[in-house]
DNA sequence: AGTTGACTGGAACATCGTTCCATTCTATTG
DNA sequence: CAATAGAATGGAACGATGTTCCAGTCAACT
């Protein structure tokens, strides 16, 4: 209903730049590349579009179906370059990476695959994963749990990236950002927090990505104990 | 500045009832609970409280600062509850578990946790699983990656359980949820999603609670193999 | 008694998502 | 070819929200 309804006759388009909902979620992409979740307006989308809310809300339901499909585009796009003849355990890393650096360069993306998940956008890494992880061996009653903590894992460090791309607006004052958190860890009382206090000095200037994918291998060499 | 400041002289209070940061975040957590985040506005706290915007504006800086508040309140009630004499592995679990059965009751903690990382909620879970690897025996070099799994592992399934929370208003139809998700799996193209297809039967009737504990255990195996 | 300042309550403001509607334009019909 | 239907548009308007502002209140101190 809320979507154009083409009969059965060709239809010339009305103007140059119409409005279509490709067009929109395109729009709302570079938006939200631009300025994070909190520019992304439906003024602020009509405005780029040079058209009023309600020619929006025509080919959209909502304001979550306008993310939801701008997120299920921007994973297709990453699921889409993983090379699918690559040795299973390398795949799994690949699809890892890709999600990774996705949200890296779209923080919302992060935010909005932990806000609803269940979507076309999950169930791309789902199927990504678990494919993999029968490939390496995994006994059928792991397979479920092991791709449940693989994809449960990603999610976790997709949320966390979006929210650190959210506390340090650019991304060049990121070191700042690190710097000034674990300046905090360090001046924490060393009798409550003696484990925190030691990690501050690594946390300075850790690699996030290097991280990432330890933990990937981490929860790969755990699922093959269970083999 | 937005915070009460208490000179040096002692202060009666002015009503019986008399307003207080604490109060104001009891009354914002029985909002959370009773109807989610969204029932949480600042005119329902009001009305809760039986009086005006100003007033809470005066005990509180921002809504994000009493979410946050909410948060850390709930998180540390669980932390304390973990008892410390525990062996590494069991205490880590009973952590874990503790995280995962508050974010069940009160799944604004999920999302709350996921927006907001960096806070004292946040600190007491990296301490408390952190110091237990040590004692497991992790060497140095791996603690923080370790931690770092086993924190955003617990953070992915977090965020999974508020959203879930978010899906089925009550509680009692969350079978049929999952049913629901599980009829669409099933349905899928067998020739695209053969894996997630697959566990579509799974899904319809596995515990999460279940589910999240073996992922926390695949991990700790994973770290062990480090050692 | 008067003054100070912590504290309160509610009106008011800016902004948001969304709905509504008069209007435009194209493709079809008579 | 004129008329009509309906897809598509643009902007005004509505309700709700977070937040600010401010005139007032009350208790403790001078």
């Amino acid at each position: 209903m809320a979507t154009r309804t083409r009969t059965k006759t060709h239809r010339t388009e009305r103007r140059t730049d119409a409005l279509s909902r490709e067009r929109i979620i395109a729009a709302a992409i570079e938006i939200l590349d631009a300025g994070g979740e909190n520019a992304l307006t439906v003024r602020a989308l009509a405005a780029h579009l040079a058209t009023g809310s309600g020619a929006i809300y025509w080919h959209v339901a909502d304001k979550g179906e306008l993310l939801a499909a701008a997120t299920d585009a921007v994973i297709a796009r990453v699921m889409g370059e993983i090379v699918s003849g690559a040795k299973p355990r390398e795949a799994i890393r690949a699809v890892a990476l890709g999600v990774f650096d996705a949200i890296d360069v779209h923080p919302w993306v992060g935010a909005q695959l932990f806000r609803e998940p269940w979507r076309p956008a999950m169930l791309e890494i789902i199927e990504s994963v678990g494919g993999r992880l029968q490939a390496l061996g995994v006994p059928e009653a792991a397979q479920f749990d092991s791709a449940s903590a693989v994809v449960h894992y990603i999610l976790g460090v997709a949320g966390q990236n979006a929210a650190n791309a959210r506390s340090h607006t650019p991304d060049t004052d990121r070191s700042a950002f690190l710097a000034s958190v674990a300046a905090q860890w360090a001046a924490l009382d060393p009798a409550r927090y003696p484990f925190v206090r030691q990690m501050a000095a690594q946390l300075r200037d850790h690699d996030d990505r290097a991280q990432f994918l330890a933990g990937v291998d981490l929860i790969l060499a755990g699922i093959e104990t269970v083999r």
